[in-house]
DNA sequence: ATCATATGTACAATATAGCGGACAAAAACA
DNA sequence: TGTTTTTGTCCGCTATATTGTACATATGAT
């Protein structure tokens, strides 16, 4: 439920979740790294990961690869992934939903999810302009940075929205700071409304349309976007909106569902 | 290295091994469980289960499913798995070279590997016959009952092979024993003629074809397989080989490779 | 050559994680 | 109704996992 972690200082750490700390370091990352990079970035006693990463190699969670001894995420890790995925079947819909947004819009189109308390690009599907849009596929990025943050928090009160979200993340990557309370008042307002648009806070040439993809319980478990220059989003935004009501509606009649093994 | 786990009776269970017995284990069953269920099944104080499971739902490793408090493998491990296949990409190629057997051969194509000490399809394409064969995408099964396990094993020593293998494994599915040294035999034959075949001892109307997928090491880090009724696979034999080593040489042209992030 | 840094290993101290067992509520069953 | 099984929580004991420190080697800078 709450993402603590390093609640108190100078307390000995857990080695479980030393070890997914790695992991996530690592994926963030997203290149193979020796033990020593990893205890020195992540802050944490050397002897304590190389005692981890020898564990996660014997297990096949990490992988020596890269040369050096460098590690990084292990096969084991890609088969309880293709567990999960093939549980919670979404992959083949989200594909479709996002060719057909792709097609119709020749936007970039992408389907995002929270990490934790971070907002995930999980698939994308890049536009067809000359000049295509593009962002890194599995970066961690903080919520209220992003359209689709302001839909992803929205089944939460406020006062659990402010605990969810990480203080610092509410400076934005330009140096301003972004009132709570404003954000707040944009998540309801997006939860109203069942979509947010904005200029990109990430950069000054594009303009964001998120609406949520709603499972049963009400909230969206995820969103579906489009990232747009910024004079073609503001152009065509109702006909946008409407592509996007519609695939997000083709995902719902589909909801993640379990599916016999 | 040695896959090491319940080595002496009596001891203490780190909780890093207990946490991956349980994702395996919900790997494994495929289905959300009950942290009660799980303890019992895995043979675990329900104490330490619980308490891992807590931990690892407050990750995002286990996420509630099912009702009744039951949990199944979480979002997170998606992510960490789409990390992997994004570093070492060999799905495009993978999928490629599966379409292409596929349309060649109208058999179920597979592509298998090594999980730990296990055999595991990781992807498949089913054939275009009336009856078609297939299996369950990331089951673990014992190597000596797999035509590809005599490749995936290939690059070890005759006394690293018995080490790495569970003894019970070579109790087949029938009941009858394989004699480990038969199996080494074959496995070095497998070796010497760069595939392997045989009518299929986990049941008895298929014929199964294997060919090494090798990476610069030079071993096989993967296999690709054929499964086939017996009397096409016998009358077959050449020209599906054929397609299995080209197949195979596709995808050793473009080896796991790091991808730019 | 000397010094500094990066990398991996070894080990003892102690905070604590894993475990067994007690307890209780709920569900299943008779 | 009473009885048994299932499920979840709580708590104290102690084996041990985490950690700081020291050591060893390789690499690079001056």
């Amino acid at each position: 439920m709450d993402a603590v972690q390093d609640e108190a200082a100078g307390k000995r750490a857990r080695g479980l979740d030393r070890a997914f700390e790695i992991l996530d370091f690592l994926r963030q990352k997203r290149q193979a790294l020796k033990p020593n990079e990893i205890a020195a970035q992540i802050g944490a006693p050397r002897s304590s990961v190389y005692e981890l990463v020898n564990l996660l190699l014997s297990n096949g969670i990490l992988e020596f690869t890269g040369g050096e001894g460098r590690v990084y995420l292990g096969r084991k890790l890609y088969f309880l992934g293709a567990a999960y995925e093939n549980h919670f079947d979404f992959t083949r819909e989200c594909e479709a939903a996002l060719e057909q947004l792709a097609d119709e819009t020749r936007e970039t189109a992408q389907f995002c999810m929270l990490d934790g308390n971070k907002y995930t690009v999980v698939r994308m599907r890049e536009g067809a302009r000359p000049f295509r849009i593009s962002t890194d596929i599995g970066q961690s990025v903080p919520i209220p940075w992003t359209a689709s943050g302001r839909l992803l928090v929205a089944h939460l009160s406020d006062q659990d929205i402010l605990n969810f979200i990480p203080p610092q993340d509410f400076r934005l990557p330009g140096g301003e700071w972004l009132e709570p309370q404003t954000f707040i008042a944009e998540v309801r307002q997006a939860e109203r409304e069942g979509l947010f648009t904005f200029n990109s806070i990430v950069d000054s040439f594009t303009h964001c349309f998120a609406v949520p993809v709603r499972v049963e319980e009400g909230h969206a478990a995820a969103t579906l976007c489009l990232v747009t220059p910024r004079d073609d989003g503001i152009a065509n935004r109702g006909r946008y909106l409407d592509c996007l009501k519609k695939a997000a509606a083709g995902l719902e009649h589909a909801p993640a569902r379990p599916r016999r093994g």
